[in-house]
DNA sequence: CAGCAGGGGGCGG
DNA sequence: CGCCCCCTGCTGA
C-alpha cells in the first residue's frame, strides 16, 4: 500500500501531535520538560524534602494553563495535574531515608537515568524534570516528553503515526481512523520500549528497597520476619512490605495494598484505561459489572436486566479483556474522562436504588415493589435476567430520624441528616456546636484565630503552626498549608487518615478508598484553579457551570465533571481549593473520643463517627 | 439541606 | 462474582 500523499498527511498530523504533546508537557511540567536538565547529579544526591515546597509566590505547574486550556486537556484524556506533577509532596515513610537515588547505569538505548527513587515517599523523580509520581506515571511520561522515541505506533497499516505517548496512539486510532481505542491496547500494553522503561525502574526499586532492608536490619531496626511478598502493578514481586507493613499486594501506582489477590487484581483495574463493561441500554461504560447492575438498577430499572450484555465488545465482536493493561498503566483517568461522555440521558426520572443496611428500617408501606437488596428478596424474582428489576421506587424514604419527621432515601442522607441535630462538631474554646465541619473550621478561624489539626484536638496559632504539627506529630507534610491556591494537600492527608493516625481507629473502607476519592474529589471540586478549568470556562469561584467544556446540558456537565473527578483520582494528590485545611473539622473535646475520629473529606457531610460513641447512629434509625 | 449517580473497598458465597 | 457499605461531587429546593 502506497503512502504517498497519506503518509505526508500522516507526518504532519504526527508533528502536529508531537508539537502539542511537547506543548502540553511544557506547560504542565514546566520548561524543563522540553529543555532537558541533564541527569547530572542525579545519582545519590538527596533532594530535602524542604526543596519540594514550593513557595507561596511560586507559580505551580497547572497554573501555567488556563482553566480553558486545562478543560481542553482533560477531555482530551491527557493527565491532569497532580498525576505526574513537580513538587509532588506525597505521604512518606519517616522510617524510610527521603533521598532520591538513581541506577548507576543509564538504561542504555535510552541513554538516560530516567528517574531516581525515593524509598520514603516510593515515588520516582523524573531525571529530566521535576516530576514526581508513581513507576509507571513517571515511565510514561519519560517516554513520551523525554524520549526520542516515538514508542508508540498506529497499528493499523499503512498508517505511520507514531509517539511517545500512548494516549496520543489512541485518540489518533478514535480521531483519525474512527476506530476503537481499544483495538490498539494489546500493541500499547505490550510496548518493547515501556517495558523496558518499567523494569529498569523497576530494578531500580528493588535495589533501592533492599539497600534499605539491608541497613535497617543492620542496624536493629524492627524489621523482624521476612518481608512478604508484594506484587506490583508490574507484576513484579517486591522484596518488600506495603507501606503500612501488613498487606501482601501493594499497589504500584497507588498506595492501596491488601492481603487478597482478587481484590488487588480488581483494584489493578482502576488504573487501566479500560472499561470492559458497559450499559447496553446507555451505553455507558464501567470497569466493574456490578456497577453496570448498580448503574442499571438506579437508571432503568423498568427495563430487563440481562448480565450476560454487559460485557463490552470491540468493533470485531470480540470480548474487550478484562484484564488488559494500555500503556503501561498510564494515563488511567484520562481516558475514561473521554469514556464517560458515552452517557446519555435516558436517566431521567429513574429511581434510586439505595442499599439498605440493616441497622435502619424496612421499606414503608409506600413501597410498591420489594427491594432489590438480595437480603430483601428472598423470593426468586431474579433481578439477574429476564424481569424487571424490583428496585424502590425513586424518592422512597426509608431512613427515618427520630428526632423528627425527617425520612430519606438512603443512610447517608440520614446520617448527614442526622448531624443537623446532633451538631457533632463542637469547639474546643466555647460552647459553639456545628452540624458541619467546613463551618467549625470557620468558626474556629474567625472567632478564635486558630487552625484545627483534622488529626486531633491541636489548634494552632498560624498556618505554620499547624503546619509544624502535622509534621512533627503526624508526620504529614502539610505542603497545603503553605500554598495559594490550587494545589491543596496530598490525599493522604484526608484519605488515609486511618493508617496515619493509627491504632483504635475502625477504619472503613475509606481507607485506600477515602484517600483516593479524596484525591479525585478535590479535583473535581472545581473551587480551584485545575478544577475549575476541568469544567470550563465559567468555573471561578467553584461554580461548574463552564460553558466551554460541555456540550449539552447539565448531565453532561456532571458526568464530564465526574469524569474528570475520577481521572484526577488516579493522580491521589488533590488540586483543592487551598482552603483545605479549613474543612478539615477539629476534633472536639480530647478525651471525648476513644480514637481519632474518622473525619471524612466531605465537606458538607464529615461527620466524625466517633462522636456518636454514647448514640450511635444505629440507634437513630427506626425499623418498622 | 437533601437527592442523586458514580466509584472504590471489604466481604462472603 | 455480586452485594453491601461508604464516600464523593453535583445539583436543586
Amino acid at each position: 500500500m502506497e503512502g504517498g500523499a497519506g503518509v505526508g498527511s500522516v507526518a504532519s498530523l504526527t508533528m502536529d501531535c508531537e508539537d502539542m504533546f511537547k506543548e502540553i508537557t511544557k506547560k504542565l511540567y514546566g520548561e524543563e520538560a522540553t529543555v532537558g536538565v541533564g541527569v547530572n547529579g542525579v545519582v545519590g544526591v538527596e533532594f530535602p524534602a524542604a526543596e519540594r515546597d514550593l513557595q507561596d509566590d511560586e507559580l505551580r505547574p497547572e497554573e501555567h494553563i488556563t482553566a480553558w486550556g486545562l478543560a481542553a486537556l482533560m477531555q482530551n484524556g491527557f493527565p491532569p495535574p497532580g498525576i505526574l506533577q513537580a513538587n509532588f509532596t506525597p505521604r512518606t515513610d519517616p522510617t524510610a531515608e527521603d533521598r532520591w537515588t538513581a541506577a548507576e547505569e543509564p538504561l542504555a538505548w535510552a541513554h538516560s537515568r530516567v528517574a531516581a527513587y525515593n524509598p520514603a515517599q516510593r515515588l520516582f523523580k523524573c531525571a529530566e524534570c521535576e516530576c514526581v509520581g508513581f513507576l509507571a506515571r513517571v515511565a510514561e511520561h519519560w517516554l513520551g516528553t523525554h524520549s526520542q522515541a516515538r514508542a508508540f505506533q498506529c497499528p493499523l497499516a499503512g498508517c505511520g503515526f507514531a509517539s511517545g505517548w500512548a494516549r496520543a496512539v489512541r485518540q489518533h486510532l478514535a480521531r483519525d481512523h474512527h476506530s476503537d481505542p481499544a483495538a490498539a491496547d494489546h500493541l500499547l500494553r505490550e510496548n518493547p520500549a515501556l517495558d523496558d522503561l518499567t523494569r529498569y525502574l523497576q530494578r531500580l526499586k528493588t535495589k533501592v528497597d533492599s539497600a534499605r532492608n539491608e541497613r535497617r536490619v543492620g542496624s536493629g531496626a524492627s524489621v523482624a520476619g521476612p518481608a512478604p511478598v508484594v506484587i506490583t502493578e508490574a507484576g513484579a514481586p517486591q522484596s518488600e512490605p506495603s507501606s503500612d507493613g501488613s498487606k501482601r499486594y501493594a499497589c504500584a501506582a497507588c498506595p492501596y495494598a491488601t492481603d487478597r489477590r482478587d481484590l488487588f487484581t480488581r483494584h489493578e483495574n482502576i488504573h487501566r484505561d479500560e472499561k470492559p463493561f458497559h450499559c447496553y441500554l446507555c451505553q455507558k461504560q464501567f470497569n466493574r459489572a456490578d456497577h453496570v447492575k448498580k448503574h442499571f438498577l438506579r437508571m432503568h430499572r423498568d427495563q430487563p436486566y440481562d448480565l450476560n450484555r454487559i460485557r463490552r465488545t470491540n468493533g470485531k465482536g470480540v470480548v474487550s479483556a478484562g484484564s488488559m493493561y494500555c500503556g503501561g498503566g498510564g494515563g488511567g483517568g484520562g481516558e475514561g474522562v473521554v469514556a464517560a461522555g458515552a452517557g446519555k440521558a435516558v436517566e431521567a426520572s429513574m429511581p434510586a436504588l439505595t442499599q439498605a443496611p440493616p441497622e435502619c428500617r424496612a421499606p414503608t408501606v409506600k413501597m410498591e415493589r420489594p427491594p432489590l437488596i438480595k437480603a430483601d428478596t428472598p423470593s426468586t424474582a431474579t433481578h439477574k435476567t429476564t424481569t424487571a428489576s424490583p428496585v424502590r421506587r425513586k424518592g422512597e424514604r426509608r431512613y427515618a430520624c427520630c428526632y423528627c419527621a425527617w425520612s430519606g432515601v438512603d443512610n447517608w442522607c440520614l446520617k448527614r441528616h442526622l448531624n443537623t441535630h446532633l451538631k457533632p462538631f463542637a469547639c474546643a474554646l466555647c460552647e459553639y456546636k456545628a452540624a458541619r465541619a467546613e463551618r467549625l473550621a470557620t468558626h474556629v478561624h474567625k472567632v478564635h484565630n486558630k487552625k484545627a489539626c483534622a488529626k486531633c484536638p491541636f489548634l494552632a496559632d498560624d498556618p505554620q503552626q499547624l503546619a509544624l504539627h502535622l509534621r512533627d506529630a503526624h508526620h504529614i507534610e502539610s505542603r497545603n498549608l503553605k500554598v495559594p491556591s490550587s494545589v491543596g494537600r496530598t490525599g493522604f492527608v484526608g484519605g488515609s487518615q486511618g493508617a496515619i493516625v493509627g491504632a483504635g481507629v475502625v477504619q472503613s473502607s475509606s481507607g485506600a478508598g477515602g484517600g483516593a476519592a479524596a484525591a479525585g474529589a478535590g479535583g473535581a471540586t472545581g473551587a480551584g484553579g485545575s478544577g475549575a478549568g476541568v469544567s470550563g470556562v465559567g468555573g471561578a469561584g467553584g461554580n461548574t457551570s463552564g460553558a466551554g467544556g460541555g456540550g449539552g446540558g447539565g448531565a453532561g456537565r456532571r458526568r464530564e465533571a465526574r469524569a474528570a473527578g475520577a481521572a484526577r483520582l488516579f493522580g491521589y494528590l488533590e488540586a483543592s481549593d487551598g482552603s483545605g485545611d479549613e474543612y478539615e473539622p477539629p476534633s472536639v473535646l480530647a478525651g471525648d473520643f476513644p480514637a481519632a475520629p474518622h473525619y471524612t473529606r466531605d465537606k458538607e457531610n464529615a461527620a466524625p463517627q466517633t462522636l456518636h460513641h454514647s448514640m450511635p447512629h444505629h440507634d437513630h434509625c427506626l425499623r418498622y
